[in-house]
DNA sequence: CTTGTCATCTTGTCATCGTCAAGATCAGGA
DNA sequence: TCCTGATCTTGACGATGACAAGATGACAAG
């Protein structure tokens, strides 16, 4: 039980664990293999056994960043049955994903500290865009929307995101503290649904 | 002239072009102090005399690339009479830009290895912010735009910018090879200022 | 021309990092 | 009971950022 045995048991998901909690708390340039062995409490060779590679760690925490991503925008988008209201909630969902664990957006998207070949990380990532592409062809409109359509809701979500996360929107004097990005989110939302219903 | 002077005259511009040219081809994770130093030609703590840190350096980078991408901001919109126009060059020279250096981007926007209380980094970054915000409110519109507009025009310039650096875009089928984003680019960006005019 | 000052650059060192090789430990089936 | 293989540790290597101490030389004062 406590006693620190030889073979922990489980250390593949400790890691993944730990790995997130420590990710959250130092940032991606922050983390560290050996650090993250050492609140393990293991040695710090012990995760090759689980990971060829930091990367490989890394890859595995995106592929779940995604699958949370994508879950959190069908949990958000189910009570609605209004589609230009599940459109927003998806936005929502998307936004509030990525801030609540700015670290692994990070590492989600922008960085190249993963394995972007891996099989994983491009079925999670492409499943999550299934999501928010199902949400636009949802869209009540004569004709089937436009590629234009699904680009630039995914490119307002995802810009609102990153900016918020780096602190891009802080010149703006119109927004406020970078906590309370739920206004001006909404404000751009609905901004956006106009302008798409407009097309 | 080629022979190795003990001191080297210019260093400081030395390095930030050099660092400019390693950041291009190893990418913003594969950027080394030392490995800059090598390439100058001078010794690994040379560097230490005019940057006090990696930081400082790459904030000096990033720095210069808000003041490139206000520039090219300003000349692609110089020629356009017509605000719609001058905004849709706006936004091709603001991901024109991105493309073109994709790891200076990475720097100025995403990356926790410079220094963000910098002065020169915040008044750049500023600046940048308000050659966007001042196309947007030359549009033509009878109330004055409001922030949703101004957010929403850089929220989906930026996103597009962010995806296509990172792959984002690569999941949509209409998103052909990742180095023709013009016309991806041009089909937004028009969807979005038809958004904008039915407001 | 000489001298001295000080910025500039080098050398050497330290802690830390990711990765590897070799050995120790233990679980579970033959 | 034993032994095979997975699991973990120890120790090491090269590389990195940062620091301390010494070498070099540009430049102004005398």
């Amino acid at each position: 039980m406590s006693k620190p045995a030889y073979h922990h048991g489980d250390l593949r998901t400790a890691l993944l664990d730990a790995g997130e909690a420590l990710l959250a708390e130092r940032g991606l340039e922050g983390f560290t293999l050996r650090e993250l062995a050492r609140r393990v409490g293991v040695s710090n060779a012990a995760p090759a056994h689980h990971f060829p590679d930091v990367a490989a760690l890394l890859t595995e925490l995106a592929a779940n960043g995604f699958e949370r991503l994508t879950q959190a925008m069908a949990t958000a988008a189910a009570p609605c049955a209004d589609p230009v209201a599940r459109l927003v909630a998806i936005g929502r969902a998307y936004v509030a994903t990525a801030i609540a664990r700015p670290a692994i957006f990070r590492l989600m998207f922008h960085s190249k500290r993963v394995h972007l070949a891996s099989p994983r990380l491009l079925a999670a990532s492409a499943e999550a865009y299934g999501a928010l592409r199902g949400a636009l062809a949802a869209l009540p409109a004569a004709t089937p929307r436009a590629y234009a359509d699904t680009a630039l809701a995914w490119c307002v979500v995802h810009g609102f995101a990153v900016l918020c996360i780096e602190g891009g929107l802080q010149h703006d004097p119109a927004f406020g503290a970078p906590e309370d990005w739920s206004t001006p989110l909404e404000a751009v939302l609905q901004r956006m649904v106009r302008g798409l219903g407009a097309g």
